[in-house]
DNA sequence: TACTTTCTGTTATGATTATATCATAAAGCA
DNA sequence: TGCTTTATGATATAATCATAACAGAAAGTA
């Protein structure tokens, strides 16, 4: 009943008040005006109020907001209060830093199996994880719910399995190959455009060295 | 001359035309209407001309652009045609993986230097790279020119290590920690946010059952 | 060469997103 | 208890961003 199509903007930015809520709670900090919240997070206190007033009404006047309270509802819009369960195709450098990281099992984000294509690599232990046989993908689908599948693979081969993945039933992809995932409507592709951020940097730096040539000239 | 202020969401798009130029050119294609492009990319052609414009007129009226320029200029307006140095921080999952990764050396990222603070990591072979101990890194910085450093430590670590990088001088910051990097005027930061990413795929999974849900009523 | 079509660069309009304002409710305090 | 302060949620305004419209230049064609 909280859904009157929140843009894009508001859906990226709450993961990041969540996060700033778990700091509060971490130093025992349990109410929090959105002026104060704002100035902590570099934003006006309006977007802030905005933001949540999307979802609810979740504070209160004269007081703020009840820390606690914030962010377990975030935790709950975010979605983050469930379990899901994940694969990882491809158990290359990114699919096994991935299957190694930590912080994403905390989270209820639970990886139940690897795959990759690469003979050399089946078989193998990756944390405890076996990578499966690639080959195998479409009857582990059959008999495994699957909530989100992280495309860690080569370009050329991630449109390929992404198909196989949208016919196997799963939802969710998290996609590491800078490529556009085409799906359709129901399947959530989000993506991870690491050589795009890169090249972002980039330019960036690029500007920001045209700007200093420009004031030594002053 | 061509700095009238970019807004962020066009320089976001530029490595996005960047791959699709390049795919173009590997099936030589060697021009395109703004009208094709836009269809292939699933945007408007009016928004295509509009980015374009910003850093100049590549085009001809009745012609459309020539790929093989246009894929130059906007190579040269990301600042890809030229070569980095960079160092990355944090010899763990996702430190190795990045080290590994061919790509960024083919784009002219040249990793030079990797450090951590594990005993167990340093001295260890990375690729082709020794981790060398992070209590090195002030001395490194002053021996040797960094364009850029990627923070791929904890949390804890990355505010402090920021710290040292950025009065070693390193103007260009690649930050895959999950908190908001400090950094003065001049130094660039440009974040990777994966848990973010990842909330947010959560978010929109739940969104969709919802919707699911809603539509079964019906 | 004359005429039609294509397609850019630019300007105008529309939509979305962010910020400022304001009425009002709770909290703090004398 | 009455008054002041704080701070929300809602509404109004401003800024940004995306799309549409259009004049005109080059290309294609008879």
């Amino acid at each position: 009943m909280e859904n009157k199509n929140i843009s894009m903007a508001v859906i990226k930015r709450m993961p990041r008040y969540y996060r700033y809520l778990g700091d509060l709670l971490d130093n025992d900090i349990l109410k929090i005006s959105s002026k104060d919240l704002a100035q902590k997070m570099g934003i006006t206190a309006s977007q802030i109020r905005q933001d949540f007033n999307n979802f609810g009404s979740f504070g209160q006047q004269g007081y703020g907001y009840d820390v606690r309270l914030l962010y377990h509802e975030i935790k709950r819009i975010i979605g983050i209060d469930k379990v899901y369960s994940i694969i990882i195709i491809g158990a290359g450098n990114i699919g096994q830093a991935l299957a190694n990281y930590q912080n994403f099992k905390r989270r209820g984000f639970n990886i139940i199996a690897m795959f990759d294509k690469n003979p050399k690599l089946i078989g193998e232990l990756i944390g405890k994880l076996e990578v499966l046989d690639i080959e195998t993908l479409p009857k582990f689908l059959e008999d495994n719910s699957v909530d989100i599948a992280v495309l860690s693979i080569p370009k050329l081969e991630a449109e390929k399995v992404s198909e196989t993945i949208i016919s196997g039933g799963v939802k969710g992809i998290w996609n590491f190959s800078p490529v556009d995932i085409k799906a359709p409507e129901g399947v959530i592709v989000e993506s991870v455009p690491l050589t795009d951020s890169l090249m972002t940097l980039s330019y960036r730096l690029s500007e920001e060295s045209i700007l200093e040539r420009i004031n030594l000239h002053k």
